[in-house]
DNA sequence: AAGTGGTCTAGACCACCGC
DNA sequence: CGGTGGTCTAGACCACTTG
């Protein structure tokens, strides 16, 4: 994993930039760097445009690269480095003791929203999990998941009340590897009000979609009603084309 | 622009899964792909990755490449590939009329957070503009944006009222092309509820961040105050490493 | 005109999956 | 084992920016 050439390409400049050994906020030119680390220029170019996507460089056509000067004022926004959830199942949790109470496990008949997202056949059966989550004892979010049976036939109240996705991947060999979410927002109702400990005039944010299997199949839909001072979502965004 | 060779192969593959052209949701391996477009492989592989960073299918090493199912059952979650604001100068607008309102404009000393996220020193002046945006007639956003005079000496309260990024990009040649945002919520204030026609239980989405320019100088610090029926932002996650 | 990043090629070899 | 995607190379040529 660790010893890919483009990979110890992208964190030596990481580590360069850091430590400010470039001048004028200007990396070397590509055949340079390929000369100077010794591998080929499309390696080189490789790396930088993974370290564009992260927002780290830019690079001008016909100029140069450029260090983007909020990657050294500021490097803690980036620390997420692409896209951040701040809520999930593996995220958020990092120094907090996260918790999860379950609310609802049962089986039931897709209803046609879900049967579109979740790509399924009429008369299939589908878990409909609800969970309080908790951090430092605080609840945070609540979150409502649909999830094929046929999917994830072992599945158990008891399972649910930790990571489903580290169980399927510890029990099924099955990793949950892609999302793709709305997040919107609402005023609170009575439900959010009480699990969530807010007053009538408060908000929830709302994260809602699919996430997805490594091949592509639909797994869960899930719908995550979130208190309104944990939702912060952090992203870069082109806004050229593609 | 449209001549690029992995553009075209793009478009192609999009055309064809829409049209259902390929058997169990599954492409043809890279090398014969290479072969029928007479390409070469890398630039399959250039063309493949861009829809996968769509959403558009899945590679699988070992297995081959498949095509999201969702892609297919509900593409127009997809119209944007990739993130999307639903809130920009350029978007949202699409078979809507879109105006603004000029609520301030003047130029002030930037405060300490709009110094860092400008990368500006002490002393230095910024434009404070505050804008109504409106769709249909409706209002829809309070935007609070600083952007530094000196890279827009020129810029007007006649300009402002139109869009600054095409301003910058006609008259100063300079284009803004990346941004750094946090997406939250908020109860709204009472100057929100005026603005956007709110009841007092009702939120507001914030979108805050920086806007940069082609070359990294971080170009605008704005803050975007959405009604919440308004705020929609999708995105894909890859939920692995980078 | 010189320098820089962008596109594209042709091919070698490796790592993983499933039969 | 054969088939698939992943990494990497070496180099040609193009497009844009700057002096």
């Amino acid at each position: 994993m660790a010893d890919l050439i483009y990979r110890k390409v992208i964190d030596d400049i990481k580590n360069r930039i850091f430590d400010d050994e470039f001048k004028d906020n200007r990396l070397p030119d590509e055949r340079s760097l390929s000369e100077s680390y010794e591998v080929s220029r499309s390696t080189i170019k490789r790396a930088l445009d993974i370290l564009v996507q992260q927002g780290v460089i830019f690079k001008k056509r016909g100029s140069g690269t450029f260090i983007n000067p909020l990657y050294l004022k500021n490097q803690s926004l980036f620390q997420y480095e692409g896209n951040n959830l701040g809520v999930t199942d593996n995220i958020i949790t990092t120094g907090h003791k996260s918790s999860i109470k379950l609310l609802d496990f049962q089986v039931t008949p897709a209803n046609p929203e879900i049967q579109q997202n979740l790509f399924l056949n009429e008369n299939e059966f589908v878990y409909k999990i609800e969970r309080l989550r908790l951090i430092d004892g605080k609840p945070i979010i609540i979150e409502t998941g649909y999830i094929p049976i046929k999917l994830a036939p072992e599945l158990s109240p008891e399972t649910v009340k930790k990571s489903i996705f580290h169980f399927m991947n510890q029990e099924e060999n099955k990793r949950v590897s892609k999302s793709f979410m709305s997040i919107m927002t609402e005023p609170s109702n009575k439900e959010d009000q009480k699990l969530l400990d807010l007053s009538e005039n408060e908000p929830v944010g709302i994260m809602a979609g699919t996430f997805f299997l490594d091949d592509g199949t639909p797994f869960e839909f899930s719908s995550m009603r979130v208190h309104y001072k944990y939702l912060n979502y952090n992203t870069f965004i082109n806004l050229n084309s593609d």
